[in-house]
Parts: structure tokens; C-alpha cells; sequence
DNA sequence: TGCATTATTGACCAAACGGTCAGGAACACG
DNA sequence: CGTGTTCCTGACCGTTTGGTCAATAATGCA
């Protein structure tokens, strides 16, 4: 049962299976509201079952949350310097609006783990997602000084990006309740609201 | 007991100190993550003595919850059409903001609770608070039929000054562990940051 | 002071929960 | 087919949790 080997084919379903639940479980209750029973009743396993699989509950939930992290990070990592500057960001955004339409699980989960305190993942954030947007801000601080993109705090203009984006997930109940829409039409809307806001505070202006 | 007789000196207190203490833990944990002790320990009296004064865990937590509905919509209440429409707007911006630098477990409290689907308060977001939405946002509609700020999308820029002010409540431990800044240092950054984003944005430019 | 009301608590209960375990069923493979 | 391994489950256990209750202490008031 350890991880390097040879998973057979029912190891692989069920594993899967179980993870799939467990985001689903865990991103509509978070932790402590998400139970075994209902986890395995999401993957059509019993509960010992389960425990077959996964040593436990708190196992699941960071295996969940870790595989997550990784694909969380791509669009920032696509963002590069040969682009143009603009459309490299605002493409970044268009990507980031698409995880959060397509990958709302994955986006309610990191929520809720961020919201009570990220107790499991601070050493992430402060690692390597640091690090990487250290990086990314570097990149723009010098779009800006060759006045390629306006003159903006780079930090608190990702931090925008992430709220504007994965608000659309995160509180889709909320976005859903007061546009009367019931699925994800109002995505297209978002997009082209997120595109000129973003375009005009990047677009450098004439003094 | 019942509410609208006359409160003794230590009802008042008692209720004040649990209601406190319940927004301490329900904001940190959740709704299933909080435990009637914790709220008794946080708000200094024994788990009995909680059940003399709310009938119940839910109840204590939807009286936390509508309580602070109330002042959660008075930011956007205060615009008006009265003031110049780009500054009615900013200034909506900066008080929505202030509120999530000091208060931020009720900000933390509302997006536990919308994250997870509200089952408590979606008939509030379906009924008052889509209500007031509709009206800034005509408001917002006619203000841009008259060219006094850009044409954009009033609901989605009544979304994004939601994220992006939330956000520095809701995700704190993410932007302290980036920005390296234990307290509420970079909130001035934070407002430069947005008042430049919606003023660029809002101000109205010639075709 | 005496008495009624309010306030407080230790002890307790039933349900829910995470997790264990012995044993049986299904499978892979010679 | 036989046999060792993998897979699965019903029954069970200790703990936690929301909530109850009878008894006691504090308070307000004539």
C-alpha cells in the first residue's frame, strides 16, 4: 500500500474515486463539516473501506489539498516575458476566470482552508507560492519602469486578480442569487467586465 | 426570556459576552468546526449557562449572522446620487475596505457562510440584499447613461469592490504570507492600490 | 430580613464521529 | 484447480459534541 508501488487497477479507481468525493465533501463542508460517511457514500465505497485506502480522514483532506495546490499555480507560471505585457496579464486573468468556472471545487476548498487560517498550508504559501509571485512581480515591476505597463503595486494587483476571479466560484451562491442566473452564464459578462478593468489600470497613460 | 422583555444588567452582559465570543469562533471555525465550549470558554461561562441564554448552537449562530447583515450592507447603503459619481464610488471602495481591516471576523464569518453554499441567509441575498443591488446599480446604470463614469457593468463592479476588499479579511494569512507583514501594514498600499484600479476604470474617456 | 426570581453549574445522556479489527469475498496466478 | 494476496464489510470502541436537568447560588425587591 505505500505510494511507489505498483498501484493495481482497482487501487487506481478507488483512489480516484475517493479523492473525487472527498473535493467534493471537503469544498461543500470544509473540514470538520465533511464526515467519513459522507465521503464514502460520494465515492460509492463503506466507510472502512475507506480506511482501507487512506489511513485517515486528515490523510485524505491533505492529499486533496496538495495535488490541488499544483495545478493552482499554472496560469500564474504561464505568465512569461515575451508577450506583451498587457495581454500577458490579462490573459493571465482569462485563464485564472476559467479555473474558477471550470475547477469551483478546487477553488471553494482553497477558500475555506484560507479563510480559517490556512493551518495546513501556511508553509506552502510562504515557500513556494511566495516565491513564485516574488518572481511574477519582479517581472511586472520592470513592465512598469519601462513604462510597458502603468505604474502599479504588482503584489496588490495579483491579489485583485485572485479576489475578482475566484470570487466567481467561491461565492457563486451569492453571484447566482442577485443576477437571478442559475448556472454559469454570467461567466462571458465577468470576463469582458474583468477585461476592461483590467485592461484600463494597465494600459500606460500619457502624462 | 423572551426578546423584547426587558433585559436584566446580566442578560445584557451575558448575551453581549457570548454573542462576542461566538463571532471569535464561528469566524475561525465555521459553523461545524465551532463547539459550544469553545464559544462558552471564549465568552468566560460554562456551556449550561450558554443554553440558559440561546435555546441553541444554530440559534446562537443566526442571531451572530443577522446581526451583522444588518451593518454589513451600510457602506453601499450611503451612496447616493447626490455626490460626484467617480468619488460616491471610491468612497465606497475605502469604507468597504476599512470594514474588512476592523472588522475582520465578520468578513471572515459572512464568507465561511456563502462559501458553503448559505443555507442560512440566501433567502437575505435573494431578498434584501439583491433589492439594494438592483437600485445602486440603476443608479450606477444612469450615472453611465450621462457619461459620468465609464461604461461598464454595474453588477460585476459591485462584485470585484466586494472580492477585492473582502479579500484582505477574508484570505489575510495568504497576503501577510506573502507581503511578510504580520499586521495591517499594507492596507494604506491596499487602498492606493484601489483607488487607482477604480479610478481608471470609472473615469469616463473621450472615444 | 425574607422571599421570589434569576443565574449558574456538575453530572449526565444520546447521537455522531473517527477509527479498529476479525473474518469473509474477490481476484491474480501458478 | 489451489493458494496466496488483495479487497471489502459488519460489528464494535472510545471520544467528542449538542443538549438536558435537578440542585444550588446569586440577585432583586417588599
Amino acid at each position: 500500500m505505500n505510494a511507489n508501488s505498483p498501484q493495481t487497477r482497482i487501487q487506481k479507481k478507488n483512489r480516484e474515486a475517493i479523492l473525487d468525493g472527498a473535493l467534493d465533501v471537503f469544498s461543500a463542508e470544509g473540514f470538520r463539516g465533511a464526515t467519513l460517511d459522507k465521503i464514502a457514500s460520494a465515492a460509492g465505497l463503506s466507510k472502512p473501506n475507506l480506511l482501507y485506502y487512506f489511513p485517515s480522514k486528515e490523510a485524505i483532506y491533505t492529499e486533496v489539498l496538495s495535488s490541488l495546490l499544483d495545478t493552482w499555480l499554472n496560469p500564474l507560471i504561464d505568465v512569461d516575458g515575451r508577450g506583451d505585457p498587457v495581454d500577458e496579464i490579462l490573459g493571465y486573468v482569462r485563464r485564472k476566470l476559467q479555473m474558477s468556472r471550470d475547477y469551483p471545487r478546487e477553488s471553494r476548498l482553497f477558500a475555506n482552508e484560507i479563510v480559517q487560517g490556512a493551518p495546513r498550508i501556511l508553509d506552502q504559501i510562504e515557500g513556494p507560492l511566495r516565491q513564485l509571485v516574488d518572481q511574477k512581480c519582479a517581472l511586472f515591476k520592470s513592465w512598469a519602469d519601462d513604462g510597458r505597463i502603468a505604474e502599479i503595486d504588482p503584489y496588490h494587483l495579483i491579489f485583485s486578480i485572485w479576489a475578482t476571479t475566484q470570487h466567481y466560484a467561491d461565492f457563486s451562491v451569492q453571484v447566482g442569487g442577485i443576477l437571478r442566473s442559475d448556472g454559469d452564464t454570467h461567466f462571458p459578462d465577468a470576463e469582458a467586465f474583468l477585461m476592461t478593468l483590467y485592461r484600463s489600470v494597465l494600459t500606460p497613460r500619457p502624462i
